[in-house]
DNA sequence: CCGAATCCTTTGGGATACTG
DNA sequence: CAGTATCCCAAAGGATTCGG
């Protein structure tokens, strides 16, 4: 287990903090979690992700589909339908979650 | 590769958002980063986390202290010396550094 | 149902100066 | 050297309302 020199030339580039800045963000990692799961649509989320605020779900979307990370779909319906799932991008994500997750059991939820 | 399923009481106890609020934080998963490659003291960590002030870095080790994730040992010495390094709960956050960096590589660092 | 628009509060964090 | 003390600001996020 081998961790790279920082300074900040390393920085600009380090996959650490270019994944950190990506995941950052108070609700971030729990949409990807619930999307993990399978395919949800707006309100789906809202409730899933208990206490957020439509504006803060919304911009979260946003760029994470800017990013790439999940996709945005469309149906032309009434009422209208709209499911967001994750991309390749978004479930390679999946295992930091999932070492997050190890983490987390182990030494914060005492068990 | 399974998740739960969340909800507003999961999430009190969900092992990923415990282990998100824990690395959550401008600096914290690089600093965690940087003494995972050996002991450090204050103003070596102040260098090689190019762009951290003083009084961030101050808080985020304090509060890094208070969770039990890393040691402050302080040495009766003129000029003071203080140095810094991950406990066992700590040094297990590099599985989750590593994830993160495996990600950052494949998918934002074009290699 | 799916958001956009507004307004407002909180806070994380930077800059700087100073001290044991 | 290893911080603390102030002051300040931008940005994130909450609450609420409204529209397609």
């Amino acid at each position: 287990m081998e961790l790279t020199k920082s300074n900040h030339l390393d920085d600009a580039v380090c996959p650490v903090a270019r994944t950190a800045d990506i995941i950052s963000g108070k609700w971030t990692l729990l949409i990807i979690r619930d999307l993990a799961a399978g395919v949800k649509r707006f309100n789906q989320l809202e409730r899933s992700l208990n206490g957020i605020s439509p504006k803060t779900l919304s911009e979260r979307l946003r760029s994470l589909e800017e990013e790439g990370i999940i996709t945005r779909r469309t149906f032309a319906e009434v009422p209208p339908r709209v499911e967001y799932s994750l991309t390749e991008k978004g479930l390679d994500l999946v295992y930091v979650i999932e070492s997050m997750r190890s983490y987390g059991k182990r030494w914060l939820c005492n068990q």
